[in-house]
DNA sequence: AGTTACGTTGACGTTAACGTAATCATAAAT
DNA sequence: ATTTATGATTACGTTAACGTCAACGTAACT
């Protein structure tokens, strides 16, 4: 398998070593193998999972906490599909996947109304461009 | 005229009145007026100001420096424009300006790459909300 | 007029999200 | 076989964006 040092993943995801292990420390991202020097080894998926954090962090604003949370409740959402498609096994809790619904379309709407803001923002930005541009086509 | 007191202004942008000040002590809003008691008394147009800055953190992720410079730079614009229109006066340098276009361009780009990222994730959101119903349905 | 509520200015405290430096072990290059 | 580079851990430092508390003045209610 084609190993990434934490050096090269740092550069890939555009974020420092530090912050990577901070994630790891926070349990935002899973601990990653280890060579026998305990040296940390990344795989492509590792790398493309880090990327999905700070994109998440960086473009929805979400605290780090946020996102654990979102994580872990996409985690077991997905976790109990399987469980429902192989074993027909309702373990769930009725109440809880409410509440997980609940909470999903909450963010929903939630991101619905940040684009209906950034778009009104695009477009005080656009208009100051036109007028700079009007400005300099003189 | 209608003057608001800080409490209110608080309830009104839906931020702390420690928030409030604090904006005005690094700059970001105009100081209000006073009334002899020093007491700080906005108008329903230093509220609006306050509810845009207070989207633009929240919303755009933007960090107060940002904002700053936004605002300033948008000031700055207005003026020059103003300037023109009544004056034809060419007071600006056009190096400045294309630096400010080029800026502003720069953060509409960065602002639709935002706006696509979080599409995709509204889409894996509303996937997510889609497996939940599935699995309340039964 | 007295009490209660609200406002003001310091000033110190807090939290998240890392930065930075020290110290040591291992891996790579020469 | 040494340098040299890279990685790990530990621990203290830093910054933004406020929170909180103290001490005080002023408004508002009764």
């Amino acid at each position: 398998m084609n190993w990434i040092k934490i050096d090269e993943a740092a550069k890939m995801t555009g974020i420092t070593k530090r912050a990577i292990r901070y994630y790891e420390e926070i349990g935002l991202i899973q601990p990653p193998e280890r060579s026998d020097g305990q040296v940390r080894l990344y795989t492509e998926e590792d790398i493309e999972q880090l990327k999905r954090v700070v994109d998440a962090k960086e473009v929805l604003g979400f605290s780090l906490q946020e996102l654990q949370h979102f994580l872990s409740i996409k985690g077991r959402v997905l976790e109990h599909k399987v469980q429902y498609e192989t074993s027909r096994d309702k373990t769930f809790k009725q109440s809880e996947l409410e509440e997980i619904a609940a909470g999903l379309k909450e963010q929903r709407d939630m991101l619905e109304e940040k684009m209906e803001k950034m778009k009104s923002f695009q477009n005080e930005l656009k208009d100051l461009i036109q007028k700079v541009e009007s400005l300099l086509k003189v």
